[in-house]
DNA sequence: CGTAGGGTTGAGGTTAATCAAGTATGGTGG
DNA sequence: CCACCATACTTGATTAACCTCAACCCTACG
């Protein structure tokens, strides 16, 4: 159980600088727990005992409107952690979290990682690295909510997803987007229907085929050109 | 002039707890600069060399678009540090800055800072702390553009501003808008035009009045009846 | 075979961006 | 002191994006 903890904390960018006794440290205060599809790990306000290492599976963070609809703001996978800014705030949780399939997710107690931070400024400044990845994200994200449209939103979720998995974006390159289009639709602002129709469109337009979760890039000039920057 | 920086920096929360001789060493490699009307501090994708203070005027971090429409993220004002994330980020600079007015700037490098980290574990939790509060503004920013129509997001400025100059929000209190229209309508996501409607249906509705930069809370319970959440 | 969940499509309405023009104000130069 | 201009802001008409609601398709599965 242990070893498998260590494991993990070892492929996490967090950790993996960390001692042998750090590490040590952590492993036997944090715990591995199983959350069930659609179980929640906490919901905005709550306060902060922890935050989180998925191993395997899903995790949406998301946010909810006074009407329930929700928006997400991040889909943490494995060797991800989330939740690491929050441990710092006065505040509860800033958004809520949830399987969204079954997960495997390593709980590190927030008191346990703050007080390696006090003899450990090698972890504080890798830490305030991650966070600093977060800020960027963050600002991108609400960049492209305020000023583009779902369309090129999606594009740009497409050619990002694209360069995970090879280094550039070719024509013929094909991916699974491992995401459910509804989760997706939520993530770039947006519903399910004007996701799909967005969809559509690219396909029309032969920029991209999509076959269930599958996309294969048809124009992969187009695409880019679309997401260009100044 | 380097007894106006150390003063400056003890007014920040960021320094206020730091020691007699951390004080002096950021104080000796910082320098106070004055930015005149429009002049830019930094550009989006600059390197980052250093983070800055306020001490005088307001200085807006903002994005552009390929079109050239930008995007208010944060607008610092007297005795509030920006671009702290951005010093630890691996890339240039997420945004650009500029003076919206004349106004004075300590700027202190990335590198003094970042060693004084090494051996003060409490400066880099506070750093931390700090950058978190960025992290809840930012996912708070990107909460309401999903969700919110300008009109309610113009209403949750309003009542945040009137939280900063009094405790709670009552009628009859008035405040300045403390920036130019065009502004706040950057940074609320939006347009002058719109916001300008948005503000005229809100006096229509006898929610508020607006004289020039003066706002008159007219209808408190009204206004925060269309914030609140769940 | 019926139902549920994920996904798509269509019609219609709302919000907000765009385009265009107009008002108010303050400063500048004659 | 006034004409001129720039800047900030406002207003109106039009258009485009996208949300809502409703229906429908498809596949998996009990």
């Amino acid at each position: 159980m242990n070893s498998r903890i260590k494991q993990a904390m070892y492929t996490s960018p967090l950790f993996s600088g960390l001692g042998e006794s750090d590490i040590d440290k952590l492993t036997s205060a944090a715990s591995i727990r199983v959350y069930g599809k659609r179980e929640a790990l906490f919901m905005e306000g709550d306060p902060v005992e922890s935050f989180y290492l998925v191993v395997s599976g899903q995790i949406k963070v998301y946010k909810l409107s006074a009407d329930g609809k929700e928006h997400v703001l991040h889909l943490a996978l494995p060797n991800q952690t989330f939740a690491e800014g929050a441990i710092f705030g006065f505040a509860g949780y800033p958004a809520s979290a949830e399987a969204v399939e079954s997960s495997e997710v390593i709980v590190i107690p927030k008191e346990t990682f703050i007080s390696l931070l006090d003899d450990d400024p090698k972890l504080c400044q890798r830490m305030l690295k991650e966070i600093a990845i977060w800020l960027r994200r963050m600002t991108d994200i609400i960049f492209s909510l305020a000023f583009k449209d779902v369309e090129t939103r999606l594009v740009g979720y497409v050619v990002s997803q694209c360069h995970n998995e090879y280094q550039d974006v070719q024509n013929g390159m094909r991916f699974n987007l491992g995401i459910e289009k509804a989760l997706l639709a939520s993530y770039l602002g947006t519903i399910p229907e004007t996701f799909s129709r967005a969809l559509r469109k690219l396909q029309n337009n032969k920029l991209l085929s999509v076959d269930g979760p599958i996309v294969t890039i048809l124009d992969a000039e187009k695409l880019l050109s679309m997401i260009e920057k100044d």
